[in-house]
Parts: structure tokens; sequence; C-alpha cells
RNA sequence: GUGACUGUAGCUCAGCUGGUAGAGCCCCGGAUUGUGAUUCCGGUGGUCGCGGGUUCGAACCCCGUCAGUCACCCCA
């Protein structure tokens, strides 16, 4: 009989590693929040339509790396490879977005079908951020600054850089393609393979070709900031004159275009050069046109996502994971005896009688008996501070036996046996 | 979807030109009966990813398959 297995690029996140991910979570709710965003969630399965029109027929997360199935009505469903569309049909259902606005985030997993790799896995965790109903550039700009806080906060903001770049309206980038497309199908010849194939597809992605020989041949390409229209030229020009005097540091990047079609203005990404061939840690931009292509009302809007694993990957590649994260239990209370139960009964009340002294108490109590010494081993194993010891003397004596198992500082007491009322009154004390 | 490398105990790995497996860590027990981290002694644990093939004989060679890693692609 052969084991089962997880699914390929789906991670099984184990007990050592979850408290990074409780530090990276809470330290984005807590940055978020600071700015007024409120939390959304919505579900991991939508109508797979809801990703066609949004996402694009064509992009390559809808025509090959969706997890699409019918359901037992026949319904074709998918699990969701992103947060906006789903948030803005979550928003639409609600009237959320009726005459208001709304600054939202969420958080939570996403699946693409991809080959798995570095920074790149099937089943992986985003936090989305969204913002509805502003078509200024200073909401655009506020996403940058706090995502630039996050960055901070976490202590990664030396190892990223931001690239902004600016798309324009449909119509102007769709004048834009044209000439691109004229240009590079005079050259196709000479372009790589997977560029070549992106002509037809999507060939303002050929602007981001890692192949060198290609990046040579756009040297002479059209220049997608000169088919700009008056408007997205002057939402562009103000971002960046908001960053400049927040200080906020970017690089302009004509080449930076986004694989998802919902994309118009301003677009941006920030990089390392940390993580491989998957460096990017946060990406977003403005897509006014996409609630109405949902059905709803034109309405502006702005996002990012950021995915958590690769935030993860970077704080642990440059050791910036906080040393304290895993939280040690404070007391081991051990249950040495055999009294028909009333060690045990005797020493798992006490525990429960300290829970309710000490509602911060991290209190471990023994369970599974053996011998003195093992319940010793596992105590000091625990990382627990203290040992509370019970035994058969405790129990005859109503009393408790307080064990120090670190360093008890200037004290050479490393043991000390009290009666209950004045053992608690001790454990407050070393507790504190 | 393509390519390269890898797959031996829970973990990290060794295993010579093919002769049916080892170390360290971990875990468990012991070193005078209620006192842990050091030290010493002992012990549990593997159909060598899986399935075929070649061979008297395969962890080692061949084929397939699955998985991992990295890169292409794609993207957070």
């Amino acid at each position: 009989m052969s084991k089962i297995q997880a699914i390929r690029g789906m991670n099984d996140l184990l007990p050592e590693t979850s408290p990074v991910w409780q530090y990276v979570e809470s330290t984005i709710a807590q940055c978020v929040q600071a700015y007024g965003y409120r939390e959304i969630r919505f579900p991991l399965l939508e109508k797979t339509d809801l990703f066609k029109r949004s996402i694009g027929e064509v992009t390559d997360i809808v025509e090959k790396e969706m997890y699409t199935f019918d359901d037992r009505n026949g319904e074709s469903l998918t699990l969701r490879p992103e947060g906006t569309a789903s948030c803005v049909r979550a928003c639409e259902e609600h009237g959320l977005l009726y005459n208001q606005t709304q600054r939202l985030w969420y958080m939570g997993p996403m699946f693409r079908y991809e080959r798995p790799q570095k920074g790149r896995l099937r089943q992986f965790h985003q936090i989305g951020i969204e913002a509805f109903g502003l078509q200024g550039p200073d909401i655009d700009a506020e996403l940058l600054l706090m995502t630039a806080r996050l960055w901070k906060m976490l202590g990664i903001d030396d190892a990223v850089t931001l690239e902004i770049n600016s798309l324009g309206t449909a119509a102007a980038r769709g004048v834009y393609k044209t000439a691109l497309v004229d240009f590079l199908s005079g050259i196709k010849d000479q372009l790589d393979e997977d560029s070549q194939r992106r002509l037809d597809t999507n060939p303002l992605r050929i602007l981001d070709s890692k192949n060198k020989d290609t990046q040579a041949l756009l040297a002479n390409a059209p220049q997608l900031d000169d088919y700009l229209d008056d408007d997205s030229r002057n939402h562009f020009e103000s971002l960046k004159h908001i960053l400049d005097a927040a200080n906020i540091s970017y690089r302009v990047n004509n080449r930076l275009v986004r694989g998802l079609d919902y994309y118009g203005y301003t677009v941006f990404e920030w990089v390392t050069d940390k993580l491989g061939a998957q460096g990017t840690v946060c990406a977003g931009g403005r897509y006014n046109g996409l609630v109405e292509q949902l059905g709803g009302k034109p309405t502006a809007a702005v996002g990012c996502a950021m995915g958590i694993e690769r935030l993860i990957l970077l704080l642990q590649t440059l050791a910036k994971i906080p040393e304290s994260l895993a939280s040690l239990p404070d007391v081991y209370i051990l249950a040495v005896g055999q009294m028909d139960g009333k060690v045990e009964g005797y020493a798992l009340a006490l525990a429960e009688r300290l829970r309710e002294n000490f509602p911060a108490i991290r209190c471990l109590s023994h369970c599974g008996g053996g011998s003195f010494k093992s319940q010793m081993k596992k105590a000091d194993k625990s990382g627990a501070a203290i040992a509370v010891i019970i035994g058969e003397d405790e129990v005859t004596s109503q009393s408790m036996s307080i064990k120090y198992l670190r360093d008890s500082g200037d004290s050479k007491v490393t043991q000390v046996t009290l009666p209950l009322a004045q053992g608690i009154e001790k454990l407050a004390e070393i507790i504190a």
C-alpha cells in the first residue's frame, strides 16, 4: 500500500515554521490597518467565468494554470488564482462600491498550476490590498507608501526596489501594441522562440523578456511612453511628484508590463535580486476598467498583492526573522507517582488554576506517565523556564515544588516546595 | 509544457570497479529507589522513492514513472 503524499507544489506548514507566518501576517495586518484598510474575506472557489472575464481569456493564467472542474451540477468552478477578481465580485454583490470609496485587504491561498520552483508554488499565499472609488494618483502613492513602510517594519527595505510605469488607457495601449507588433514583425526571425509566440498572444510581454538578444533588438522599438494620452501622462507625473516629496525612491521602467489584462495607468513592482528567478515580492497597479467589465458601474480602482512565501524567503535569506518568535512554555507540570490517578488529577487541576490566575501563561501538563527522570527530561526539552513538580508527597501535603530549569539569576535556590496558595504567588513573581 | 541535477533510517549524509546496508543527530532504556541539558553503556528504527529489465547476484547498470531542487516559461 503506497503512502498518499501531498499534491505537488502544495506545502504543509509545520509547527516549527508557523510562528514565522504568524509574525509576517500579523505585521502586515497591523501595517495596513494603520492606514484604515479593512479586511474582507471571500471564498476560495468561484465561477470560472469570473476569472476568464477579469484576468483575460488569453493569459497564461486562464489558459493553462487554473484549477478548474465541474461541480455536481455541471457548473464550471475554479480555485482562485488571484484575489482581485473575487474582491471586486464580492464588493459589487454587496453594494460596497455604490457611491462610496473602499479601502480593503485580504489574505489567503491562491492556486496556479505551474511547475514549482524557488518562490513559486501551486498553492501559494497572497496578501492583497485594494482601494476603490479614488482616481487620483494620491491613492496610488498611498499604496506605495504603505508597502514601503511594511518593508521597513519587516526589516527588508534595503533589499527591495520599486519599479513603476504607466500603461496608459486601454485605447492608448492598443495603439502602442499595434505599433510594437508592426515593428517586431519586421524582425520576427531574429526574436527568440518564446517571443515569437508572444507576438501573437501577448506582445507587451516581449518587453520584459529575459533573452539578451531580444532585449538588444528592443532598443529601437517604439516606446510606450511616447504613446501615452495626456490624462495618464499627467497622472503618472503627479504620482512621481508625490513619491519624490515623500522620499520614496523608485525607478521608472518603461518595459514594465503586467501579466493580467485588467491593468492600466499606474503599474508597479517591488523587486529583489536575492530570491533568484522569482524576484517580485509585491506587484500591482491601477485597474479602472475592471469593475465595469464585471458588470458594475465604472469605478476607479488600484491594488497590489504580495506573496507571503517570497517575503518569508527573503526574511530568511536576510536573516531578519526575530529570534524570539517561538513561544516556549513558561511552566511544565510533572505528575509522578502511582495514586490511582490522584497525582494526575491534582496536577491537571493545578494547571487549570494557573491558567485562571495568569491568562497569558503557557503551561504544559505532562501526560503519559513515565519515570521521574523521563518527565524531567521532557520538562527540560520543552524549553520551559520552570518545572512544577507534583508527586505523591505534594499531593499528600497539598503543596507544589517549583524548580528553576534555567539560570535562576542571583539566587542559588534551584527548588522550593510551598503550599499551593503560596506556590501560586511565587509563580506570579517569577512569571511577571 | 521544456531542460539540468537529485531521491539510502524521523533528520543530515556515507556506501570503492554490481556480492541483499552503515555513521552522526533524534528517540527509548540504564549508570543506588523523587530531580533535566554534560559524559558513559545499551536499544528501537530502512522491502535503499516506486515499477519493470539486465545479471548467478542490483542501493549501485538500463528503461519507465513519481517526487524534490534550480532554471526556462509564467508570476506574487
